[in-house]
DNA sequence: GCCGTCTTGTTCGATATTCGAACGAGCGTT
DNA sequence: AACGCTCGTTCGAATATCGAACAAGACGGC
């Protein structure tokens, strides 16, 4: 159904990238003709999806229903919560599930250990993937062409001095990561943070989510995170796995 | 257009109650059919939108897209977490921000207070709007009419010996609420469970979401709720109103 | 105020897409 | 094997969508 498609990428357009669209931009972005274009926002404005301001056009609050719909048919979303927690409280660490969306994450859960008393972001925040433990658990999962297609899009920037900036690197990253089954990324984002993160495997052995634990590089080496983080996100892992029987 | 509306009509139609779906299910629940429906659903696992297993469709972690796009679009729900987590802090409550989405709330930020050791509901989770603080906070924004057809479409249900059946007794509870700027729900949906809310509103004075402070009803009366609490939340929707200005 | 430029809104015959009834295939039960 | 149910396919008919052209609206410069 060619309209139904034209009208979910007009949808798929709005975000972070583009807040707000005018009739043109959208046409542009979504690479429609000015008229479909408008035949498709015209239609998301009357189901009430999209609001227009004058001009402008932008997501509206109901829009949220597909993407929690997802999440509340997800439970070990639920699940996840309460595990998190757990891992938290015994290793004052702070912890966190997401989900790979583009490239960037999604945080669906989220836990902070108690000393931590900076900013932290809130569930449904995004971060780079290629650049986050969390982003590069899943990533691998992705067949090679994909993986390319995400890096080729991607506009790097180096958040810190240890950001890996070359694509050819950050492809090696990932399937090395992907061998290992956890990754463990080092300041690449945020100078001092430290994570290391587990995929969740569905029955078909696809990743659709990971796990991660984070903590300051003075706390923690490298090995220290492999020994003995590892273990226990793996073991959160398996069981939220489990809990994606089939109902 | 006809067409896209019947293909969201489907992608809504998946949820909590429907979480996987037949061709002729989804062509009965959204109405359709079931010719069109299958082109639906054809294109939608095609966009990656849909998984299909043999006969059975559900939703794909892709399909967060939509829904997470608003919540990147809304800069104040990163905003709302430091601020909730402050006021849990000093008053030892947990807090939380949701939106209304149908007749049901979703947590958007969750900040728990540190002597709670209970399982908690994740972000992302849904509770019944009419029963609980951040829902009723909200609802009175709707018209009569919308807040009518969700009531009528309500299946209600005691979950304590407090809750609220009779809607003319809930529809009441709403107005009140929306006209006292705040909403206190005592235990009508968990037993000892008192919670106070209030509307974060846009530019167009419109609920866009809602701010809760939640607590057991032996350690606070209902007026110490609104005298102490609050000017407090109040402060805070107010924050978070402002951070909505236009970009 | 006038003019030029750009974006948006409207129109309507042409075209593409969608439609669904009918049939066949596959599966499970008796 | 027979039956009932759901799904997949087909194809002429019906309908929805198309976009080029024109008009309207908004804005900035002179």
């Amino acid at each position: 159904m060619t309209t139904l498609a034209k009208g979910l990428a007009v949808l798929a357009a709005f975000g972070r990238e583009h807040q707000t669209m005018t009739l043109s931009e959208a046409a542009q972005i979504a690479s429609l003709s000015r008229a479909a274009a408008r035949r498709v926002l015209r239609t998301l404005t009357a189901l009430g999806y999209v609001d227009q301001n004058g001009h402008v056009f932008s997501l509206s609050p109901r829009s949220v229903e597909f993407g929690f719909a997802y999440l509340s048919t997800q439970n070990w979303v639920d699940r996840a919560t309460p595990l998190l927690r757990d891992l938290s409280s015994r290793l004052d660490e702070s912890c966190s599930a997401a989900i790979l969306r583009g490239a960037e994450i999604v945080y669906v859960a989220r836990v902070t250990a108690r000393r931590i008393l900076s900013t932290v972001l809130a569930v449904g925040s995004c971060l780079p993937a290629f650049h986050t433990a969390l982003g590069r658990a899943q990533l691998g999962f992705l067949d090679d062409a994909e993986i390319w297609r995400r890096l080729m899009a991607l506009r790097i920037e180096a958040y810190t001095p240890y950001t890996i900036t070359d694509v050819h690197a950050l492809f090696v990253r990932v399937r090395e990561d992907k061998e290992q089954g956890f990754s463990i990324v080092d300041e690449e984002l945020e100078r001092g943070l430290r994570a290391i993160a587990v995929p969740i495997l569905n029955g078909s052995g696809q990743a659709i989510a990971a796990v991660n634990l984070s903590t300051h590089s003075t706390r923690t080496t490298r090995n220290e995170m492999r020994d003995k983080f590892f273990p226990e996100l793996q073991q959160i892992a398996r069981q939220l796995s489990a809990s994606l029987a089939p109902r």
